[in-house]
RNA sequence: UCCGCAGUAGCUCAGUGGUAGAGCUAUCGGCUGUUAACCGAUCGGUCGCAGGUUCGAAUCCUGCCUGCGGAGCCA
């Protein structure tokens, strides 16, 4: 007999009315009285499950009633069209089959258990309501984000885990290295002698797809890359992992309010695509993870984005009257509590926040007129902080040279970066969107650790 | 890495110097329609680790480990 997922029970409830059905799936609960009992069974399909009714009308009635939450089983039965009970149908069993019991002591109660417990057994919360949803919404996002740019003609581009190059600047890099650490061979400065390792040459992982993506973006005019980056910063907080994704698109003959507007209609794109495509998990959030969090969405999803330049910026933390902590002064970066001060309480939507100053911005960026700031920007939004990070690329040569100078790094590392401004250059732009931020943003969940599968934080590989 | 808080039963927690507790889970029993079912009973502990103070330490002190919240770095 052919099986049926429950999520086909769901959406084509009305072909099922009174046909015999076979399901497979896990036990969520199970009850019993002294001649029936009943079963919620999940099997993966759906973020919902059903409910399985059983009688003594079983030769293995006895049985399927002590089985332990989270045994598998194989259920034959009739399906019940229930319109008047709490469920909106049930299948009464014929035959059920046990595929594996589950052992007394599984972890997880039929009871509210605390995300920090959760992340103890990695292995088993994606049986769970919370992050059964979290992961679908992750998978949808990863899809609809592939959608959206494919649709637009955007090359997908995968570029290197393994980068050969220590120069990438965006912070602290894991090596990668097949030395044996026990008897490392020396140079004759009594440094690890990279020459003799696998590559020739020192190799650590990516921590940008960015600098290669340009490469391409300057042959396939739009591209993008969707992938692991890798950060051996020492950073405890909800919102850095060692190990994340990034999504970095790189547009060829475009400046920084083209990348705005991409950026804009990308997350909109995206928010309207989990929202139709899996609203019993978005309802869940909006009931039990953040309150509100469906009026949030919308009105990010209906509202023009904010934008306000640095300097700007500024000026409005200076007139807002508020008492920070970290005093405001044009020229040094904004601090956490002025970011949220803009889109939380300024703004109350997203806001990009553009032009700042070249000291605190990345060497790539490209320099403005005024010669003081650089055409960057980052997208704020309430919740998360920094979501989005971009800028216009300096395609000038010389200017790119000269800057790589002048902050002490040698253009030998860059050459084949600065080939791509010889050799027929462009105005370009690009950003990056880190994909586990975006995902706690169409959650509602705080945490980054409980938006990865198997998160990686320091001291913290676990699974 | 810095600041703060915490670590007691499988889970969530109470216990602030004098015999280690509750609720939930689990197990067993009861119940003819349950919905995190309900009712009754039972099981359940090296009080994070190491040292110290004390007649006596879950409780006070020191160090370490782990987790959480905030900050920095950023996405």
């Amino acid at each position: 007999m052919k099986q049926t997922l429950i999520k086909d029970l769901y959406r084509n409830t009305e072909s099922y009315i009174d046909q015999k059905v076979q399901i497979s799936g896990w036990i969520r609960t199970i009850r019993d009285s002294k001649t029936f009992g009943f079963i919620e069974i999940n099997d993966g399909s759906f973020f919902k499950g059903v409910q399985v009714v059983f009688d003594e009308q079983l030769d293995n009635f006895k049985e399927v009633a002590k089985l332990p939450i989270s045994s598998s089983l194989k259920v034959v039965g009739d399906f019940i069209y229930t319109p008047q009970a709490k469920q909106p149908f049930e299948i009464k069993a014929t035959d059920i089959t046990i595929e594996g019991i589950s052992n007394v002591d599984y972890p997880l109660q039929k009871k509210r258990h605390s995300f920090e417990y959760l992340r103890t057994i990695a292995h088993l919360r994606p049986r769970t309501n919370t992050f059964a949803a979290v992961f679908r919404i992750r998978s949808l996002a990863a899809y609809a984000i592939h959608k959206f740019f494919q649709e637009k003609g955007f090359v997908y581009v995968q570029t290197p885990i393994i980068t050969g190059s220590d120069t990438e600047g965006a912070g602290e890099m894991f090596r990668v290295t097949t030395l044996d650490l026990n008897n490392l061979p020396k140079d004759e400065a009594g440094k690890a002698d990279s020459t003799q390792d696998f590559f020739g040459r020192e190799t650590n992982l990516t921590v940008s797809g960015q600098l290669t993506g340009e490469a391409f973006a300057l042959a396939f005019r739009n591209i993008y890359t969707f992938g692991p980056t890798f950060r051996a910063e020492n950073s405890n907080t909800a919102r850095h992992a060692a190990e994340f994704w990034m999504m970095e698109p790189e547009m060829a003959f475009a400046e920084l309010a083209d990348i705005m507007d991409n950026t804009e209609e990308m997350i909109k794109f995206v928010i309207n695509y989990v929202l139709e495509n899996a609203p019993e998990e978005m309802n869940f959030f909006n009931n039990f993870v953040e309150k509100g969090l469906l009026d949030r969405l919308e009105n990010a999803r209906s509202a023009e984005f904010g934008h306000v330049t640095y300097t700007e910026a500024i000026e409005l933390l200076k007139k807002s009257g508020k008492s920070f902590d970290y005093p405001v002064e044009w020229g040094t970066d904004l601090q956490t509590e002025h970011e949220r001060y803009l889109c939380e309480e300024v703004f109350k939507k997203p806001v990009f926040v553009t032009d700042y100053p070249k000291e605190i911005k990345a060497f790539y960026m490209r320099l403005n007129q005024d010669q003081k700031t650089v055409a960057a920007m980052d997208l704020l939004v309430p919740g998360i902080g920094e979501l989005v990070g971009g800028s216009q690329r300096e395609e000038r040569e010389a200017v790119l040279a000269g800057k790589i100078n002048e902050l002490g790094m040698n253009e030998k590392d860059y050459w084949w970066y600065l080939e791509l401004r010889k050799y027929g250059g462009t105005k370009h732009s690009g950003y990056g969107l880190g994909f586990e931020r975006l995902i706690m943003y169409l959650t509602g969940m705080t945490n980054i650790r409980d938006v990865i599968p198997f998160p990686r934080t320091p001291g913290n590989a676990e699974f």
